[in-house]
DNA sequence: CTGCCGACGTAC
DNA sequence: GACGTACGTCGGCAGT
């Protein structure tokens, strides 16, 4: 038999820890150096050694048979100290926590244990490790037993073999106790020979082997020393009695039962907690996301094709009170659904599965009112994944879900918002080990992949199934740890009650008048050819003007054009700016720029716009994506609502295509400067506080500032230079950015950065500040506790830390306002008068669709209640618009 | 024809 | 390398 046991002399470790970092303390003030040391001691010994058993011993407290043999035994140490003890007995809950065996015998000092441990376990046939700091351990080496000193050299390099000990001591391991009995050892208080150290005992023991033949040849040593001997004689036998450490003593432990059991997180979080050890937390959390081993995984699911056995499944679910669900739908046809009051108890219900050789279905929209009193009451629970979609799906059947209690991709988002994937595929293995099936695998994939209604009952069922199952599987992994920190909050308050709004606001969608767009892209396409024609004149040749690889031909190749910057894939840059500066000096840039912007406009917007008119509605119906941007922002696709152009005259036009149905009206409401606002509440700056309260516009005020003039006298270049340093610093910009950003010099522009960090002080404060806590936790958070973890801190590529950094710093801006809006969207949605809808965010604004005589009513109601969404040092503040279209509210 | 990626550009 | 978060379009290219 072999393996591996690790036996720590945890006095030793804590005596030291003690005294080498006694100034440091926890929250409250009391000292925590001893815990940090053996704690950290133990976790970096740990990170080297990868023992099969292993323990930390212990002193224990009071008297052992040594003092009674020798009254004089450690007599002149000072008593413990009182705080060491505390220490002492934290550092032993945290230990516990992590798994790790700890022993303390009333009466046995460690170095016995340890000596008694480390004989069974050599006779087993085990490799034994001890680590310690103490001199005395070294009798125990052997050819199997091996001390390890973690201080003396990092990862505890130093390894003592049976020569090393010789070299070291200048004698035997097996000498070693009475080596110590001759020439005394101060820590324990026992003198030994008078006037003998190391080096004599150490030539006495060479030349008559034990402590018995030096005492035979007492006689023979001359001098002082010799007369020391003698005199010593009596008490020498008692010395190594002190000196020699126990290997035979009766233990109820044998090497083999001290296993390394799995840690008690939630225990260890409370230590680390009331003790401070920040990084150690953010170690927990990481370790945390160790898959659950006790999920089970999903086998199969019972399919529904009998009245009966439908019947007796709902009344299971209506005892149950709560269940998960899942439905299988192509574009608002319900193909089936998954129901699961267990995770081992899920059966599917087929509705419209269609192929050649598919069972006998139940008649769908009978099954469907029988499935709604349960799915519209709020007192029974739900659970799924995505269920915006399950929502969507059923209210095509008529039927509106209630009592939705939890999401697993929200949860799993909440969770951790960087990770790029929030399906039960995705988070089944990430949390809880599972291999699931993925919808890939069952219907194709791209073109070729099929309709949920095409796919065979039995392997659709136990997919959607499996996706109810594995939801409420995930369910019971993820809100414990939620509910850790305020994310649960998040999770609860802001994320899940605005599944219902943004599901309203998708199926309610936006009116747009297609006609215009037509008319402005039939002047959009004369305008790409006019200046298509000019181009080509101009080159002397026809060329794809969108692509940027034959415009970098023609410009850089056979014009000779300077190129100024190049794409990150190594190619001369064709991008806007670089074109903006060679566009001064000649007319092929301008006229490529001017034909971009141009089929820009009519490709993204004008054309595809009408293309996703709904035909039933006569609408656009976008979808929101609540568990994609890493900050907390929603995002929106098909189309993308949030990217309509705004700045141009002819974007604006665009805008003016999105209008109000008849006898509607659009109101607007923007939230003003909310992330500058957001910066001034977090960095709690006085100045930038005042700048807002003021009530002038903050960029002018900034400038004010930088410029040392006052407000009035600000010029536009002036605050143009504020702006840009106002939302750089929101980004995380350096001066190098924003000189490039309004082309100035560095040094120039790094004179701003300085002034402005004068004038606002606590802005740098505040950054500092996030940048250092982000390293310190590996995550920061926005002020309603939703948590960006930046694993790229700690990447040894430095651009990716860099960027990491930046992200440290705008995330709790940027996410905060996520969070504000999304209140906000919440509590508006419940109290519109009957006929206003939301219709869009976009990130720091709402659209709404009212009747005409209520939109003065409504847009004050907006306003108040998005003012309301948060509590800040200083107050929100918001614009609200009215207009026919969208252009017009604003 | 399908699918993926880089370059570019729109928004906040 | 140098300013955060998204999505969509196209060209170009590799594959079917």
């Amino acid at each position: 038999m072999s393996g591996q046991l690790l036996l720590v002399d945890g006095s030793s470790y804590l005596h030291r820890a003690y005294h080498a970092l006694s100034e440091l303390t926890g929250p409250d003030g009391r000292p925590t150096g001893a815990i940090y040391g053996v704690v950290g001691m133990l976790k970096s010994l740990l990170a080297t050694q990868t023992p099969d058993y292993f323990a930390v011993v212990f002193d224990p407290p009071g008297k052992t048979f040594r003092h009674e043999i020798y009254p004089e035994y450690k007599a002149h140490r000072p008593p413990t100290p009182q705080d060491l003890k505390q220490q002492f007995e934290v550092t032993r809950r945290i230990i516990e926590a992590l798994g790790y065996p700890v022993l303390q015998y009333k009466g046995i000092e460690a170095d016995d244990v340890i000596g008694t441990l480390a004989r069974r376990g050599a006779n087993k046939g085990f490799g034994v490790l001890i680590s310690t700091g103490d001199k005395d351990l070294a009798q125990l080496v052997s050819d199997k037993v091996r001390l390890i000193d973690t201080m003396k050299k990092k990862g505890g390099a130093l390894t003592d073999s049976i020569d090393a000990v010789k070299e070291k001591f200048g004698v035997r391991p097996d000498q070693i106790a009475d080596y110590l009995a001759l020439a005394g050892d101060a820590s324990d208080g026992i003198p030994g020979v008078a006037g003998v150290g190391p080096k004599t005992a150490a030539k006495w023991l060479g030349s008559w082997e034990t402590l018995a033949g030096v005492m035979e040849n007492a006689a023979a040593v001359k001098g002082k020393a010799g007369e020391a001997l003698q005199a010593a004689q009596p008490m020498l036998e008692t010395y190594r009695r002190l000196t020699t450490i126990y290997c035979d003593l009766d233990l109820d432990r044998d090497p083999e039962s001290l296993t390394i059991e799995p840690a008690d997180v939630d225990e260890l979080r409370g230590l680390y907690e009331a003790c401070g050890f920040r990084s150690w937390l953010a170690d927990l959390a990481a370790d945390d996301l160790a898959p659950d081993e006790a999920a089970a995984p999903f086998s199969a699911c019972r399919l529904i094709l009998t009245e009966a056995s439908l019947r007796q499944y709902l009344e299971k679910l209506g005892k149950a009170g709560r269940f998960a669900l899942d439905v299988a739908a192509d574009d608002g046809r319900v193909a089936g659904i998954a129901l699961a009051a267990s995770p081992g108890d899920a059966v599917y219900l087929p509705l419209a599965h269609d192929y050649p050789g598919a069972p006998r279905q139940l008649p769908s929209e009978q099954c469907v009112k029988q499935l709604a009193p349960l799915l519209q009451d709020a007192q029974c629970a739900k659970c799924g994944c995505d269920v915006k979609r399950i929502m969507h799906a059923l209210e095509d059947c008529g039927v509106t879900l209630r009592g939705v209690e939890h999401d697993s991709m929200l949860a799993s988002y909440v969770h951790d918002s960087v990770a790029t994937d929030h399906d039960v595929n995705q988070a089944a293995g990430k949390y809880l080990g599972l291999e699931t099936v993925t919808f890939e695998s069952i219907a194709g994939k791209g073109v070729k992949q099929k309709p949920a209604s095409a796919i065979a009952v039995k392997t659709a069922g136990d997919y959607w199934a499996q996706r109810a199952a594995v939801s409420l599987q995930l369910k019971d992994f993820l809100l414990p740890r939620l509910e850790r920190d305020k994310r649960a909050r998040v999770y609860r308050e802001i994320e899940l009650p605005l599944v219902p709004v943004l599901a309203a606001i998708e199926r309610k969608g936006v009116l747009i008048d297609g006609e215009a767009l037509a008319r402005q892209g039939e002047e959009l396409e004369q305008g790409m050819h006019k200046t298509q024609e000019e181009a080509f004149a101009l080159a002397g040749a026809e060329f794809n003007i969108s692509s940027p690889k034959q415009i970098q031909s023609i410009l850089y190749e056979q014009a000779g054009l300077p190129v100024l910057k190049k794409t990150p894939g190594g190619q001369p840059s064709t991008a806007e700016e670089v074109l903006q500066q060679l566009a001064g000096e000649f007319d092929l840039p301008r006229l490529i720029l001017e034909h971009r912007a141009l089929s820009k406009l009519k490709l993204t917007y004008t054309d595809k716009l009408p293309l996703m008119v709904n035909p039933n509605s006569g609408r656009v119906h976008t979808s929101y994506h609540q568990a994609v941007t890493a900050t907390g922002r929603l995002s929106s696709s098909s189309p993308n609502l949030q990217n309509i152009p705004v700045r141009t005259p002819a974007g604006r036009r665009i805008r003016r295509a999105f209008i109000a149905a008849d006898g509607h009206r659009l109101v607007a409401v923007d939230y003003s400067q909310i992330e500058m606002r957001i910066m001034a509440h977090l960095s709690g700056d006085a100045a930038l506080l005042e700048g807002f309260a003021g009530g002038d516009d903050v960029h002018t005020t900034t400038a004010a500032e930088v410029f040392e003039c006052p407000v009035g006298e600000v010029n536009a270049d002036q605050r143009r230079i504020a702006k840009a340093i106002n939302f750089g610093l929101i980004y995380g910009m350096s001066a190098y950015g924003l000189a490039r950003q309004l082309n100035l010099s560095r040094t120039e522009a790094a004179k701003y950065v300085k002034k402005y960090f004068e004038r606002y002080p606590a802005v740098r404060d505040y950054m500092d500040k996030m940048r250092a806590l982000a390293h310190e936790q590996g995550f920061v958070e926005t002020i309603f506790g939703r948590r960006l973890y930046l694993p790229d801190l700690k990447s040894r590529n430095p651009a990716l830390r860099r960027y990491a950094e930046r992200t440290a710093i705008n995330a709790p801006m940027q996410g905060s306002a996520a969070d504000i809006i999304k209140r906000a969207m919440t509590d508006i949605h419940h109290s519109l008068p009957a006929g206003a809808s939301i219709i869009m965010q976009v990130h720091d604004e709402l659209v709404l669709e009212v009747p005409q005589d209520k939109a003065a009513e409504v847009a004050e109601l907006c306003r108040e209640k998005m003012n309301r969404a948060a509590e800040l040092k200083l107050p929100l503040a918001t614009v609200a618009g009215i207009g026919d279209n969208w252009d017009e509210a604003h």
